[in-house]
DNA sequence: CTACATGATTGGTC
DNA sequence: GACCAATCATGTAG
């Protein structure tokens, strides 16, 4: 305010009229200087004054055609100079008082949360990667790449209006910045504009634009977000196996209901078969096998926790698959019985794989080794041949008959110890006596 | 809508 | 790190 006053005070020197310029350059008038030409000083004022409040009722072209009388004045220039100190001198304090802030914390994250999100950054990279990522994290399953296309799609969607509104932005804001800048210059000319102060005037459009950007780019965050947590986040929501699958896992738990941990290699190969039958569409990229071997583990996992907890349950889908396998199971009998034959004086475990390796049975030929007596205590293999053993015994069984009478007729959880886990049990000795097997069935089943 | 089935997750154990 | 057991949360049949 009081430099507001010193300024008219200056001017109060000047008339437009320009008959006279009284006082320093920009001094104020001493007090008490006033002499006879006073009233006319005042007068002289009055009509400056008086024109500046009617400027706005002037015409344009009225106010142009001041504006040219302005630039053609003889006393333009020292009034200028005058209007350049004066301004220099304020400008300073004004500009020492907002310099260049650092950047926004709260932009820098949404920029790189944005950047994560695979929204900003390169087109294909960080998307598909972002998408990939998120894939992973819901599991991998081929079954969620309908899923993950379509989150991808919208995810690309956002992407587009993104940039297409951040376009739009930097436009507007390169547009609304050289109109300013045009206009200051064509001010300049007749009020003192330093190059430094177009600058910072285009530092104040840019923060007041960037704060418009951040607006967008945060509801671009929300949408993300949301999108995330409709599609991927929701990381328990879950596709039921194919009947396929389950019958793949199914056949294959049943058969090695001894030792249903199938090892990593059965586990590939299991997820292989599955996922062929889950997903027609399978994104090689996408459903790594890793993740594929996660849902077989789980659904082990599953299997052989609910089996335990509840045999019974359980026992008519054993038996379904169980005479599912029968077909293949007595084929392999026969297969057996004509194999021992043929190679009866030589040990039975020696070369038999590839002949009786079946196409739906897995390691079914292990089967043989228990049937003929042979034990393998303690490993894995040993449990496998045991299981292969329960499930052809457990065909033959269901295809002569002879277990009738007997409550759980086909199946045992043989080697489930006392704490009903397979863990820990040993090959039990008792499966690889036919009588036993069906016979301690009993007390497993009540639960 | 309810009850059950089932895939996924979590925390603990070995 | 694999596994178990409990639990969550969703899918589905009735």
């Amino acid at each position: 305010m009081e430099e507001q006053a010193r300024i008219m005070q200056a001017l109060s020197g000047v008339t437009l009229a320009g008959h006279s310029v009284q006082g320093g350059m920009g001094l104020p008038p001493p007090h008490g200087h006033e002499g006879t030409d006073g009233d006319g000083r005042k007068q002289d004022i009055g009509d400056i004054l008086h024109q500046i409040m009617t400027i706005t009722d002037q015409s344009l072209d009225e106010a142009q055609a001041k504006k040219h009388g302005l630039n053609c004045h003889r006393m333009k220039p020292a009034l200028f100079s005058v209007l350049c100190e004066i301004k220099e001198k304020t400008g300073l304090s004004i500009r020492g008082a907002q310099e260049q802030d650092p950047p926004d914390p709260q932009l820098m994250r949404l920029d790189n949360m944005l950047l994560a999100e695979g929204v900003s950054g390169p087109e294909k990279g960080g998307g598909s990667a972002a998408a990939a990522a998120a894939a992973a994290a819901a599991g991998g399953g081929a079954e969620n790449s309908i899923e993950h296309s379509d989150y991808r799609a919208k995810l690309t969607q956002i992407r587009q209006i993104y940039h297409t509104e951040l376009e739009k932005y930097e436009q507007a804001c390169n547009e609304f910045t050289t109109h300013v800048m045009n206009l200051l210059r064509e001010q300049s000319r007749t009020r003192p504009i330093s190059p430094k102060e177009i600058e910072r005037m285009v530092g104040i459009i840019h923060r007041k634009f960037s704060s418009i950007q951040m607006q967008l780019k945060q509801s671009t965050c929300e949408a993300v977000m949301i999108l995330r947590s409709r599609f991927l986040d929701a990381r328990r929501k879950r596709r039921n196996f194919s009947k396929q699958a389950t019958e793949i896992l199914n056949e294959y738990f049943y058969s090695h209901l001894s030792n249903p941990y199938p090892s990593e290699e059965a586990k590939e190969e299991l997820a292989k078969k599955c996922s062929i039958t889950v997903s027609q569409v399978s994104d090689e990229e996408e459903r790594r096998s890793r993740g594929e071997e996660m849902l077989v583990s789980n659904w082990f996992g599953n299997k052989r926790i609910r089996y335990k907890k509840n045999i019974g349950k359980f026992q008519e889908e054993a038996n379904l698959y169980a005479a599912k396998t029968a077909v293949t199971a007595t084929h392999a009998v026969a297969a057996a019985i004509h194999s021992s034959q043929a190679n009866s004086p030589t040990t039975p475990n020696s070369g038999s794989s590839a002949s009786f390796s079946l196409p739906n049975s897995g390691d079914m030929f292990m089967s043989m080794q228990s049937l003929n007596g042979a034990s393998y205590q303690g490993a894995q293999v040993g449990a496998n041949v045991q299981s292969q053993g329960d499930t052809i015994r457990h065909a033959i069984s269901q295809t002569v008959g002879y277990n009738d009478g007997l409550r759980h007729p086909m199946y045992s959880p043989h080697s489930l110890n006392g704490n009903g886990g397979w863990h820990g049990a040993p090959t039990p000795s008792s499966v690889t006596s036919p009588n036993e097997g069906p016979g301690s069935v009993h007390s497993d089943t009540s639960n």
